[in-house]
DNA sequence: TTGCTTGCAAAGGGTTTGCATAGGA
DNA sequence: TCCTATGCAAACCCTTTGCAAGCAA
């Protein structure tokens, strides 16, 4: 089997977790790095990395692939996102995912999913009223 | 307003897409530059990722953030996709989108989705098959 | 004391870009 | 001919890794 890595308390990990989790911007391990700086001076960008890498395989952070490098998202409930097709931004929803989803993909596949994520796209509030007609893409 | 740019015809161009469509895989740059490498010797991996950029610009190619880099797809379609959470397989779906996720984010958030992808993860049959009872992760 | 963690810096891997040449309209 | 596209290579991220010193248990 796999025992459980034998772990440390660190300082650097505690701090990396509450910035994650007390943000709801997604952070890029370069924003958390920069973020973590003003109280960690010489923290490094590598030990952001790695314990990125541990959070996360600890299931108390999740990695979300996105152009322009991984974001992490503290929030450890399973939960959905609303992409902004303009500046990128991603916010947490809470929507109900419909069982009949799932067993959909059963009866067509014969595939058993364990878990469902739906990104949903659109502008987000910033960018709709920003959204003036002569406005450039 | 932005004119659509002015563009030739390009051999290279055509081949990339021509792959896309047909293969199955959702294929990195790197994967489709190898692919066609048989076909134009010299293709350089530039020119796959400016191509890839067209094409993707176009609305006939669909970028896909993953782990370890964009995967292109070459299906037009609105779909969605199954990602097996062993081996990063992803096998395109077309399960029926219930309307009513959508009304529910505009009730809940007053946002307008355009768009709604779904990703569900589980185990591909190859891995699933694979799965032996003293399998490591 | 033991061995997990950190900082730092170098190394990797994917992606972009500059430039001169080749090619399409 | 005019301008786009290509090949090649260097430049640029973002991320990972090696190593010696620091810290938790």
């Amino acid at each position: 089997m796999k025992p459980p890595a034998r772990r440390n308390r660190s300082r650097q990990r505690a701090l990396i977790l509450e910035f994650l989790r007390q943000s709801e911007e997604h952070p890029t391990a370069a924003q958390t790095h920069a973020a973590l700086l003003r109280r960690v001076p010489n923290l490094s960008l590598g030990t952001v990395y790695r314990n990125l890498e541990v959070l996360v395989s600890e299931g108390v952070v999740e990695e979300v692939p996105a152009a322009g490098g991984a974001r992490y998202d503290g929030n450890p409930k399973p939960h959905h996102h609303f992409i902004c097709e303009r500046c990128g931004a991603i916010d947490d929803l809470h929507v109900q995912v419909p069982q009949s989803l799932g067993r959909k993909l059963v009866r067509a596949r014969g595939r058993r999913p364990t878990r469902i994520k739906i990104d949903f796209f659109g502008l987000c509030e910033a960018c709709e009223s920003h959204d003036s007609p002569a406005a450039a893409t």
